[in-house]
RNA sequence: AGGCGCGUAGCUCAGGGGGAGAGCAUUUGCUUGACGUGCAAAGGGUCGUGGGUUCAAAUCCCUCCGCGCCUACCA
């Protein structure tokens, strides 16, 4: 049989393409809704159409796959669903650009052509970044993609507008907006990002209309006095409460102005006395309904100023009025100071414009009730991982406001509102209806506005089941198990999810929430464009492979911590995966073609015992990591396994069996050595799927062995207790010991490597003595020695190199190998390290307090501990002495 | 203003009431028949400060100092 031959070097490219073509065409990870198995749920957080993959995704969608290929392990029936958002106002801007450069706007094209326009961009560039999920290795179904603006989707959207708005959740109103002038559209709350900017307080005369004088005001948005429609004071600052009731005079438009009172005016900033102007500030718009004050909007959607202003104003942009402004008041000596104030600006999280509050018709989501529900499920129904998360989540439903769900633009659900222009009526219906359920007319006119496609999203759980459908998918993945996602859109997304599942399947939509990380440049910024220390997650897959990125991210994953990531790393992970694929290029070499079908619970040397019972102990600690979201203990377990134990001790202690004669052995340490092989690879396939998926393919089995060629759909490896034993892993500290500190010896007096050296050990025990028997040949080829004497009595030349390990005296004859002066400073620098030690632990023991108030057990450890080093120590000393007698 | 998180080796970070850990970097040596993307050995830290609880604190509690983030407000 034609032994394939593995190249000298991991190569990943070829090897993860052929793979994740191969799991997508034969459907590997679509699962039967009727199949067997516990089910196991993953929503992907979709990502804009607009999008390209950045780190955030890469982390996210490594973190799900180990989850889902993990659960699938486990002989979980696994649904993850992937899918794309539609981005209303992000995708709208794409494609005006576009139109932009052909001289177009949206407004030549009209509405329906636009949305074949941006439907013929999604087709085209949309889905790009779904190719670039598949390369991420991500096992998600692609038979069941979605996306937040499909027809499946409309209709879950539809259904739920309607219900809300039937159970009088959703209403419509003049109300003061987050109004984007760039993308001309109301927004969030929660879409408005506050960013601290350098201003001017100015503050301003206001005569009083009794001609008594005047009151100074202080703002940081003078243009907008145009709107004035009130001055506020404290009723208890005794310096204005005098005034209230009286009138004053709005400069340069020359109108009265109603002096009030309310508490909400601290007293204590700028000059006590408030200008209040409903139309463009939201706390003025409280104080505005409170009081019954007019509402006057000197600002158009655009930002410019309009006819409610004195005329001079007009056409001017909000800049050129605030110039304006102020020099008509100093011109008229009304301006008292000028101071520099610093305050925090709203802008859009789309396109980083200033945001101005605008008055206007919108459509909003009463969030109170969803709130409180969405709230009390947490924890009870719905753990968030890390935990600390949970208060924020509270925080944030504590103080909510009504969403403002209505968007000016075109890309997105149209609100399924009707106007009857006969007779005014307002019909909101799941089918678009013909005629007026009123009067009957048919001059129906649909309300222009979209949904926020967060909106959509909101859905996302159970709409991508298929939801408001009765289907099978919904009623075996929902609620869903996990999802995983970055906090910054824990309000956005999740606790809208929430609301929304709880209202409408009345269950939560998913069991657990597992918050990671922002992914950082390696000095802790957030990765922008505009800074230019983005690291490509494409780039880094080109150079490095899939897998080693993966690997990166999952070892860096630790909860409640920013990941600080370079490029370094990923580079030194491609490494791992080299030493992986070396690993089984050197058991390919030496495995034959069919692995010998030994019970490898009756393994015989000192080597394959440990491994096994290391293993073991790896496989629980892999699943207890995974269980608890501990995504880098996963990878620090089976790192350290892989490279410092299995390759590093064990590989070079079976190598004289699989090279030696005897033919029992030899198969015996060939059938663990395989079995460890492929059983760390099934551990490690969640985190690294394509060159665990490759080994798998090119390992030899035994006969017998008929489990699939394809890595991702095995079963978790078997526990196999029997295997655990502690003596291997006693017995294999002793070994270490010896080999390392015959090793020591021999690097610190720099005694060449070619160099032959015997090892004699007197050893402290009859079981320490068979131990080490047992592993001569051993001990002679890993740490480079040529004979090797071992009993109680053993006599060391006293010119010898020496170290202890637990008590056995380990001696390397030197003479006429090096000079006695740097064996002494070893030896002196050994003790000295000991004697360090060992007055820590002795000055515990003479406290009584210690010897009386710790447990037993960890007094007995500490006396044992100390009993060892004085041993040691004694032993060290004399073999020190015997050296310095030969030297006189 | 409120909330959250973080200060541990040169760097990036695990850990967490009983003898300070990893990776990378550094130093030294090495064609050991899987791997120089490697092997072996070594150096390197009063675990931010001050206090408290405890027989015992890097670990738990409090103060302070630094750093980061989130929410709200800022006329």
């Amino acid at each position: 049989m034609a032994r394939k031959e593995l190249a000298k070097a991991y190569e990943p490219w070829d090897v993860e393409e052929k793979w994740e073509t191969h799991w997508e065409a034969e459907k590997t990870f679509s699962p039967d809704p009727d199949g067997p198995g516990d089910s196991y749920s993953i929503v992907i957080p979709p990502p804009n159409v607009t999008g390209v993959l950045h780190m955030g995704h890469a982390l996210n969608l490594t973190l799900q796959d180990i989850l889902c290929r993990y659960n699938r392990q486990q002989g979980k029936n696994v649904l993850w669903v992937p899918g794309t958002d539609h981005a209303g106002i992000a995708t709208q801007n794409v494609v005006e650009r576009q139109l932009k450069e052909e001289g177009l706007t949206r407004h030549d094209l009209g509405r329906e052509k636009f949305i074949e326009r941006v439907w013929e961009w999604k087709k085209e560039k949309g889905d790009h970044i779904l190719s670039q999920i598949r390369r991420m290795g991500a096992s998600v179904d692609w038979t069941r993609e979605c996306f937040t603006f499909d027809e499946q989707r409309a209709k879950a959207v539809r259904e739920v507008f309607v219900k809300l708005y039937e159970q009088g959740l959703i209403y419509k109103g003049d109300y003061l907006i987050n109004w984007c002038n760039r993308c001309h559209t109301a927004l969030a709350d929660d879409e408005v990002e506050h960013e601290a900017k350098p201003g001017k307080l100015h503050h301003i005369k206001y005569p009083l209309a009794d001609g008594s004088g005047h009151l100074v005001i202080a703002t940081t948005r003078p243009e907008t006095m145009l709107a004035d429609t009130a001055i506020c004071v404290n009723p208890a600052d005794d310096r204005f409460n005098n005034l209230i009731g009286k009138k004053a005079i709005l400069p340069l438009v020359g109108k009265e102005l109603p002096i009030i009172g309310d508490s909400y005016v601290d007293m204590e900033f700028g000059t006590g006395c408030l200008k209040v102007t409903p139309g463009h500030d939201f706390n003025d718009w409280e104080l505005g309904r409170k009081h019954g004050l007019e509402v006057i909007s000197v600002l158009d959607e655009e930002g410019i100023v309009n006819d409610n202003a004195p005329e001079k104003y007009r056409g001017m942009t909000v800049a050129e009025a605030r110039a304006a402004v102020m020099a008509d008041l100093d011109a008229e000596g009304l301006v008292v100071e000028v101071a520099d104030h610093d305050h925090s600006v709203g802008v859009c999280y789309r396109c980083k414009s200033v945001i101005e509050p605008h008055v206007s018709t919108q459509w909003f989501v009463s969030m109170k009730p969803l709130a409180k529900k969405a709230r009390a499920a947490v924890p009870a129904d719905t753990q968030i991982f890390p935990e600390h998360w949970t208060k924020t989540y509270y925080q944030w439903l504590d103080e909510i406001r009504d969403w403002c769900i209505s968007r000016q633009i075109w890309w997105g659900h149209r609100i399924p509102a009707w106007t009857c222009e006969d007779c005014g009526e307002l019909i909101v219906a799941k089918e678009d209806p013909t005629v007026c359920t009123k009067c009957g007319g048919s001059h129906l006119v649909q309300d222009e506005d979209v949904l926020d496609t967060w909106f959509s999203s909101a859905l996302w759980p159970f709409s991508t089941l298929g939801w408001p459908d009765d289907t099978k998918e919904l009623a075996r993945y929902y609620p869903t198990s996990c999802l995983v996602t970055g906090f910054d859109i824990l309000f956005f997304w999740v606790a809208r999810m929430m609301m929304m599942g709880l209202q409408f399947r009345e269950q939560v939509p998913f069991d657990h929430v597992y918050i990671h990380a922002l992914v950082r440049d390696e000095h802790g910024k957030k990765m922008s464009k505009s800074t230019g220390n983005v690291i490509d997650p494409l780039d880094m897959i080109e150079k490095y492979g899939a897998d080693a990125l993966r690997f990166t991210l999952t070892s860096f994953a630790a909860m409640g911590r920013d990941i600080k990531l370079s490029e370094q790393r990923i580079e030194g992970y491609k490494h791992f995966m080299n030493k992986i694929w070396n690993a089984t290029r050197f058991a390919m070499m030496n495995l034959p073609d069919e692995i010998p079908a030994v019970d490898v619970s009756k393994a015989e040397g000192l080597a394959d015992q440990w491994i096994l019972h290391r293993l073991e102990e790896v496989k629980e600690a892999v699943k207890s990591a995974t269980l608890d979201y501990r995504f880098n203990e996963i990878a620090q377990t089976l790192y350290k396994f892989i490279w410092s134990e299995f390759c590093d001790w064990y590989l070079e202690m079976v190598k004289p069996a699989l090279y030696g004669e005897d033919e029992e052995a030899k198969a015996r340490t060939q059938a663990v050595l395989w079995t460890v092989l492929s059983e760390t690879m099934i551990l490690l396939h969640p985190v690294t799927p394509f060159i665990t998926q490759e080994i798998w393919n090119v390992l030899p089995r035994p006969a017998g062995d008929d489990r699939s060629e394809d890595i991702a759909t095995l079963a978790f490896p078997a526990l196999r207790p029997e295997c655990l034993n502690p003596k291997a892993v006693a017995d294999m500290e002793l070994f270490m010991g010896v080999v390392s500190g015959t090793r020591n010896i021999r690097t610190e007096l720099l005694i060449e490597p070619a160099k032959k050296l015997d090892l004699l050990i007197r050893t402290v025990s009859d079981a320490d003595k068979s131990v080490l028997e047992a592993n001569t040949g051993l001990i002679q080829s890993l740490a480079r020695i040529e004979n090797v004497t071992i009993g109680p009595d053993v006599k060391a030349p006293k010119a010898s190199g020496a170290a202890v390990v637990q008590g056995n005296e380990l001696s390397v004859p030197l003479e006429g190998v090096v000079d006695f002066e740097a064996e002494l400073a070893r030896l002196d620098k050994n003790l000295g390290k000991l004697d360090k030690t060992m007055t820590g632990v002795s000055k515990k023991l003479q406290n009584p307090g210690f010897v009386n108030n710790a447990p037993e057990a960890v007094v007995e450890g500490e006396k044992k501990k100390l009993a060892e080093m004085e041993e040691e120590k004694t032993k060290l000393t004399q073999l020190k002495e015997r050296l310095e007698s030969v030297m006189g």
